[in-house]
DNA sequence: CGAAAGTGTCGTCACATACT
DNA sequence: AGTATGTGACGACACTTTCG
């Protein structure tokens, strides 16, 4: 991703009709970019069935698309459609030498789906309600895995660790217990002699435990219920364990796409300023003759 | 050089949401 | 309703940087 950043740090406007055309161009070997309003046309050329292209490509927001190659930056309004004269065409983008293929499929209404090299969740299962996807745009801010499914990065984001299980954070709770003592008020329940009590952990977590109290008053945890109980917690914090790691390592990446984005960007910005002034000097140079 | 401050990483908990 | 999952928040710890 970094390379991509410095590989985009020069734009050259020169080489624009390379990769993308329009329908109306007079040579389908020549092709030409139109960019009108909020849509995109590209047509490739018959012997360039596919162009590599770059991409930051977000659903509703500003997206760009450039060439691997730094030649053209073709940047996209919020909302907007690319529209590709051939249907079932495919856009490759790369990344770090790994691919992500955006496929344009042939119905008029369907516009881009992206498939990561994964290729896992983004099957197109469209059989949720409108209800539910109004509900999630609403109510739910995306999932780092989500959005980076949708940076494109979604081959970084298999990319896993290797995982270790820690063991010096496994706490074992099948050690004597010693909570009996200091039972807080309100933290204990009974129900047929098995008693449930809330033991609060040092760093502000807790657990709920069961446990019986025999005829000399003593108390005891039965074998298997504690046995199960350990094993849950364990199986819980190991899995969450887990997830945390995978949710740290999305936010990293997720902040990399979006330091790349801007990146991109600033590069956009630069030359767009450049192209601005030179067109300006050229104008007044044409006006003083 | 040692203490204090800053920074990064990790495990855990709590909570919201998704899923079954 | 119960369970699974994702993620923000928190505290602990290790490491680095800064300052006197």
């Amino acid at each position: 991703m970094d390379g991509m950043v410095e590989e985009n740090g020069t734009t050259n406007t020169t080489n624009v009709t390379d990769v993308l055309s329009s329908p109306g161009s007079s040579s389908g070997a020549t092709p030409q970019h139109q960019v009108v309003t909020s849509i995109v046309q590209l047509t490739l050329p018959a012997q360039a069935p596919s162009a590599q292209v770059q991409s930051v490509i977000q659903p509703n927001q500003q997206s760009v698309i450039q060439t691997a190659s730094n030649i053209q930056s073709v940047q996209l309004p919020k909302g907007n459609v690319i529209l590709v004269s051939k249907p079932n065409s495919v856009i490759h983008t790369t990344t770090h030498g790994t691919l992500q293929t955006l496929q344009i499929k042939p119905e008029p209404n369907s516009i881009i789906s992206a498939q990561g090299q994964s290729g896992s969740d983004d099957s197109g299962s469209d059989d949720e309600s409108p209800k539910r996807k109004y509900r999630e745009m609403l109510t739910r801010r995306p999932s780092y895995r989500k959005i980076l499914n949708d940076l494109g990065g979604a081959e970084i984001a298999d990319n896993r660790m290797g995982t270790k299980p820690g063991p010096e954070n496994e706490v074992s709770l099948t050690s004597p217990l010693s909570f009996a003592p200091v039972i807080p008020a309100g933290a204990l329940q009974t129900e047929g002699g098995l008693h449930t009590l809330a033991v609060s952990g040092t760093t502000g977590g807790g657990a709920i435990v069961q446990y019986a109290t025999g005829q000399d008053g003593q108390f005891y945890v039965p074998g298997p219920i504690l046995e199960d109980q350990t094993r849950k917690r364990e199986l819980r914090l190991m899995k969450n364990r887990e997830a945390a790691r995978e949710c740290r390592r999305k936010k990293k990446e997720y902040i990399k796409c979006l330091e790349n984005r801007v990146a991109v960007l600033e590069n956009q910005n630069k030359a767009l300023i450049e192209e601005l002034k030179s067109l300006k000097e050229l104008y007044c140079q044409q006006k003083t003759e």
